[in-house]
DNA sequence: ATTGTGACCAAAC
DNA sequence: CGTTTGGCCACAA
């Protein structure tokens, strides 16, 4: 069951998300309505379940830096480098591949 | 109720 | 590069 408020809205950005870009925590919590709610952004995706094929690996740290550690950390990033995304060390280059909704675009799919 | 922790952020050293 | 500080909020002890 779901855990916080705003989970709903957290799952629906990260779905807008297009293969090739990846968003940060602190963006998504903006776009989905919770400004400053980073963090729960972080603590939902981790546990998020797997059935609802959310692209949680193209969310990552404000500067680009994959924020999980251990064995996933690898799938995040195998999962980014095989959409394109250039991942350098442990972070990706925000400048290139950051995703950046339009107003119209964003205003739609959260008013409808 | 309080405290510590965390897949975070940003500013400030 | 690095750490500290303050803010945020859900959760476990």
């Amino acid at each position: 069951m779901p855990q916080c408020a705003g989970h709903q809205q957290i799952y629906h950005v990260v779905s807008l998300i297009p293969s090739g870009c990846v968003a940060s925590y602190g963006q998504v919590a903006d776009l989905a309505g919770l400004p400053g709610r980073a963090r729960l952004v972080g603590r939902l995706l981790k546990t998020t379940p797997s059935s609802l094929s959310l692209p949680w690996h193209r969310v990552v740290k404000s500067d680009g830096r994959i924020a999980v550690d251990g064995n996933s950390a690898v799938t995040q990033k195998d999962a980014l480098l095989a959409e394109g995304v250039v991942v350098t060390g442990n972070k990706v280059n925000m400048q290139r591949f950051r995703w950046q909704p339009s107003l119209h675009l964003m205003l739609h799919e959260l008013s409808g």
